[in-house]
DNA sequence: TATCATCGTGGAAACGGTTCCATTTGGAAT
DNA sequence: ATTCCAAATGGAACCGTTTCCACGATGATA
């Protein structure tokens, strides 16, 4: 059994509260009394309980972090980001995953109690109103990232500018047959995510542009690399292909590749593909796409969750969105259209 | 406030105890007391506390989890093994990052206590004859993934054999100038890992061959592709560059490809370039590697490690030792070597 | 010497559950 | 109607901390 506070008071010949004093480093323990109690502690090899402490004190140092697919590389790198705020801070890292959406409403409804953690951080799941109702009467902080409800603080990007931002560049190369595939629009998580954003923005500077929007040109079904691949086949096989390929995401666009690999497909020379976020492999292979902090956004979400832990009077009298900036980042995926003379 | 169990038991007009044992599907509680107490959270809208119910029950329903820089495409494959486990029995996963060897020492050190979960599972860090002993003895089951101590339960791969496997693979294919390059052997974190391991494999399949070892065809460096890129360079720079690279990851093997393409060297005309772990790029690089199953392992690890929370008694019994199969997955960037004529 | 802060300290109460023991209750058996 | 047993229930004790209140000691001030 592992010994407890009244054992090493005992051993101290001190009171529990003492001891707990010196734990919490409390200014007014005598310094003679205070290397008694660390003798104790020393001799009896203890170590507070995380829990009890937890019970009585009402702070956990925990974060919850709420995150749809954390496999996929944009999650895993936010992440990263916030773990290193947390390192600074001693916090642990709760970790909530979310495939179905089953698991989404559970969390929902689960969460807010936040008796696990002293603040909660939502990636990518947009709150409908009652949850956000909810999230934001919760006993905790909750900050999103990557999502979006109006009377929450976030942290987020642009997708309509973004999805704005690729479609303009292909279109400034001379594209105008130019197809957009994203996974499904209309999620099982029902709200509007991001990959439905960017499709705005693709709709936008075709219209900017005068160029007809296609119905055939736009493809969408779950995500992955193997799904994209698919779409790409059936894109590249209408008697009118597109010339350019935008991708909801960098992992999809993998697939596009692969699907133009497979078809002997020249890229750049007779496809252009446009990926989204700038996960580390899209370097590597030298894909064109929208760079969105990833890293920054995890960052951003874990301090601004961290002023409302230490200040939680912010919380109500403010509703913070941080905006990060996108970047187009060329790199060697995309160029003019094969028809297209550069004189 | 949120209402607590003292609040439902006045509503419902019962004691603690009886409400306690609802929540808790206790089976002698009369079905009409039942739904008293059931209408009475449902009015307050009540839900336990977690905390309070680890603290007097002694069960967290959480698992620890200790990874070195989770962001690796292995690490995180093989935590979406433990949580598909997790879903399962509703536990819930703490996320302990590593990055450091300060950060080691200190988990290692103040882990076993065990306050935060039921059981511990510890990627890819192979502790010390002091560290095993405490963990041995710890409060909660430990078990290993991807790292070994003979005193400790684990879910392992042969790393040497696999090293073998793919050196093996290259000489059969009719190479002699095969280079290994790896992250540093002697790591931070003073164990010996699995590069270490795939090294020996190297060596003795050169041996075995009658190929003498040159030392010059051995780079090490920091894990990471651009690293992996450097030292590509230097091994295509020398005066006989090998022939065929075996790099001890799939991310130093992008890196090995990157370099290869800058120098307009052919792959795998010209260079055969093996990778090691068949992380999910692997595919769509086409990348011949040694698969392991890291989906697989963390699964394994996780169903060990509930085997043991479920009875402890095994624990203090057994060793117990899973040893996952490896599979050589030949893609595209292998071949035999240029100057090799098929007849 | 009397008065009064101040500092240091001990220990009870509280956090919100679970568990166990003692007691009540209900219904079958006599 | 009485007896008896199992099932159902109430509630105190407990889990291991923190926190707060009260009290004694110390030393400064008048």
């Amino acid at each position: 059994m592992p010994a407890t506070i009244r054992d090493v008071a005992k051993r101290a010949g001190v009171g529990v509260g003492t001891v707990s004093r010196v734990l919490n480093n409390h200014p007014s323990v005598r310094e003679s009394t205070r290397r008694r109690v660390e003798e104790a502690i020393a001799a009896l090899n203890y170590r507070p309980n995380t829990i009890a402490r937890q019970l009585s004190s009402g702070k956990t140092a925990n974060i919850g972090v709420v995150a749809p697919f954390f496999i996929r590389p944009s999650s895993v790198e936010r992440l990263r980001g916030v773990e290193t705020v947390l390192v600074e801070r001693q916090y642990d890292l709760i970790l909530y995953n979310v495939e179905t959406k089953k698991k989404r409403d559970e969390l929902f409804q689960t969460l807010p109690r936040g008796d696990m953690f002293d603040g909660l951080l939502v990636f990518t799941l947009s709150p409908n109103d009652d949850e956000a109702e909810r999230l934001r009467h919760a006993a905790v902080p909750v900050v999103l990232v990557d999502a979006f409800h109006p009377a929450l603080s976030r942290v987020v990007i642009d997708d309509i500018e973004g999805g704005y931002m690729a479609t303009k560049h292909l279109i400034d190369l001379g594209h105008t047959r130019i197809a957009y595939i994203s996974d499904i629009l209309e999620s099982p998580f029902e709200f509007v995510g991001a990959s439905a954003q960017r499709y705005q923005g693709y709709r936008r500077a075709l219209h900017e542009a005068g160029i007809e929007f296609r119905p055939e040109y736009y493809l969408q079904d779950q995500h992955g690399a193997p799904q994209a691949q698919a779409m790409t086949h059936r894109l590249l096989s209408l008697a009118e292909p597109p010339t350019a390929i935008f991708a909801a995401s960098d992992t999809q666009a993998i697939g596009v590749l692969r699907a133009a690999k497979e078809r002997n497909v020249a890229v750049p020379e007779q496809l252009s593909v446009m990926g989204f976020d700038d996960i580390e492999v899209a370097e590597y292979l030298n894909l064109t796409t929208i760079h969105q902090p990833l890293f920054t956004s995890g960052v951003e979400g874990a301090e601004l969750l961290f002023r409302y832990i230490e200040n939680p009077d912010e919380l109500r009298h403010e509703v913070k969105e941080v905006l990060l900036p996108l970047r187009l980042i060329q790199r060697q995926t995309t160029a003019p259209p094969p028809s297209h003379t550069t004189r």
